[in-house]
DNA sequence: ATCACGACCTGGAGGC
DNA sequence: TGCCTCCAGGTCGTGA
């Protein structure tokens, strides 16, 4: 579920995190993401480190300290990060655990497709799942002249296009179909075919959707919760995510489920235009 | 170089 | 109850 959305959310309820220094930290010694394993020696030397900030770029959480070095997460499909006492039972599938005396941040991933690394402070992006990264959706906002000028001559479906992370960091796959909806485009279409006028309509609606889905603290479909354990609502307020066979909300057609690039993709084949 | 697909993993839901 | 198949927020390596 971890779109931009549920990761700033977690990104918040993480902040009272901040100034708690870290006793020890243990790992699963599991691979997690492309079965690479967390950088144990690097994350035990964190011993005595302090919690300074808690930023996000995409999808990736980047909690730093006040020494040199930066700690990575990505939560990938199933990841979890959740700020607890410290006799809060322990959670099958757990992976990271810091221990801030009292508390605790524990990082569970049943499908260990998330991501935990070092880096070093300030080569953040040297990093090669931040390297990739084009703008925050949140922190900055694409315009249509940006989206306008990235999909030119791209013969991507607009489905892959809001997709590509290179393009705007944090859409994922419920949100990419939601702006679409909002945007009035047909997930199949080209993003060559974009003109300016659509995508400064497409980039409003990828803000649009984001933010709805913040202010109901991220869309928890199944394993999505924030750092307190709590889910979020939004998933009540999805558009057509999910929602095959029922009425578009602006014109009553059925909603219909199609697969691209092996991913669902829900659209209205009436007022979302090829 | 682009683009689409399968693989990576576990678990929940639904059918029989 | 058990077994089977299908499906799931992400990303990356492969091969056309």
């Amino acid at each position: 579920m971890p779109e931009l959305p549920e990761v700033e959310t977690v990104r918040r309820t993480l902040e009272p995190a901040i100034g708690a220094t870290i006793v020890a930290v243990w790992d699963s010694g599991k691979g997690l993401h492309m079965a690479r394993k967390p950088p144990r020696k690097k994350l035990r030397a964190l011993a005595g480190a302090t919690i300074t900030r808690i930023h996000r770029h995409g999808k990736y959480l980047l909690i730093e300290t006040d020494t040199a070095q930066t700690l990575l997460v990505h939560l990938g499909m199933t990841g979890r990060t959740l700020l607890v006492a410290k006799n809060h039972p322990v959670a099958k599938h757990t992976h990271m655990v810091i221990d801030f005396g009292e508390r605790e941040l524990r990082f569970i991933d049943p499908r260990r497709f998330g991501q935990i690394d070092i880096v070093e402070r300030g080569k953040e992006s040297e990093h090669e799942g931040l390297a990739v990264l084009g703008p925050d959706g949140l922190f900055e906002p694409a315009t249509g002249a940006y989206l306008f000028g990235k999909s030119r001559k791209k013969n991507a479906t607009l489905k892959a296009f809001v997709l590509d992370q290179s393009v705007i960091a944090g859409v994922g796959n419920i949100y990419a179909s939601e702006a679409l909806w909002r945007a009035k485009l047909r997930p199949t279409t080209r993003a060559k075919k974009l003109t300016l006028a659509k995508a400064t309509i497409l980039a409003a609606a990828i803000h649009e959707v984001f933010d709805r889905a913040l202010t109901k603290g991220g869309t928890s479909l199944r394993d999505f919760v924030n750092a307190y354990g709590v889910e979020g609502s939004n998933v009540d307020y999805l558009w057509v995510y999910g929602r095959t066979g029922e009425p578009c909300p602006r014109d009553q057609t059925k909603i219909r489920r199609s697969v691209l690039q092996g991913r669902a993709t829900f659209y209205c084949p009436t007022c979302q235009t090829p």
